[in-house]
DNA sequence: TCTGTCAAATAGGAAC
DNA sequence: GTTCCTATTTGACAGA
């Protein structure tokens, strides 16, 4: 998707449109326009003419044409691989950079404005996606991660119950508990204290999308 | 024809 | 005042 194949037809800044609808009718540049389509092999104007005809409502129903309803311009192959193009170099214009595509587009300033800023939404949009799945997959591995250490807390819940008798190699008498030595792991619980799972927190994940200074596999 | 998706365009507010 | 971001609207298009 995303192709939507045959882009023959282009709309440019036309007429306004009877609709009264705010999309569509007004950019924020103050221009009223709307669109009309045409064949995007013709060119709309003469190959030095940058300028958009910006024929008026009154004109086109008194040369006896109906209002057609507003057409969206549809980006022709050849104007979104340019765009793309230099996108890919940079993410944004300063306005230099804009009036020179725009021009090379035969496009507004302010279309090629837009199109960069959807632009930078889809990319950015694409981007919370991805950092959305890392975390689902953050988020998974640590719930197994939380049920493994909670059977761990059950176990040695059921140790400290039942505490096995040690004897001792000296008077053959039963050791303390408090006497036996644990594994680095367990020495953050002692015999006095309450297990908490917390004591085992596990480590962060070795790298994170969001932690710019490792570089993330997934991007 | 209906519905979903994509993308162009608008509106309004934040940042500078 | 301008530029950018974000949310939203809306037209075009494809597939069921």
């Amino acid at each position: 998707m995303g192709d939507h194949g045959l882009e023959l037809t282009i709309a440019v800044p036309g007429f306004s449109s009877s609709s009264g609808s705010e999309g569509g009718g007004c950019n924020t540049n103050g221009n009223n326009y709307n669109m009309r389509e045409l064949d995007i092999n013709q060119p709309a104007f003469g190959e030095d003419e940058m300028e958009f005809p910006m024929g008026s409502i009154e004109e086109e129903i008194e040369e006896g044409r109906e209002a057609q309803r507003p057409k969206k311009l549809r980006l022709s192959k050849e104007q979104s691989r340019l765009l793309e193009e230099s996108f890919r170099q940079n993410h944004t214009l300063n306005p230099k950079q804009k009036e020179a595509l725009a021009m090379k587009l035969k496009l507004r300033p302010r279309q090629v404005e837009v199109w960069f800023q959807n632009r930078r939404a889809r990319t950015k949009l694409k981007q919370t996606e991805m950092e959305c799945e890392y975390l689902k997959r953050c988020f998974g591995s640590l719930t197994e991660e939380n049920r493994r250490l909670q059977r761990e807390v059950e176990e040695l819940r059921a140790l400290r119950m039942a505490p096995p008798t040690v004897l001792s190699p000296h008077t053959h008498q039963p050791l303390p508990a408090s006497s036996f030595t644990m594994c680095p792991r367990c020495e953050r619980v002692t015999a006095a204290t309450p297990v908490r799972a917390s004591a085992a927190r596990p480590q962060p994940p070795a790298f994170s999308p969001f932690n710019p200074r490792r570089p993330s596999a997934a991007f």
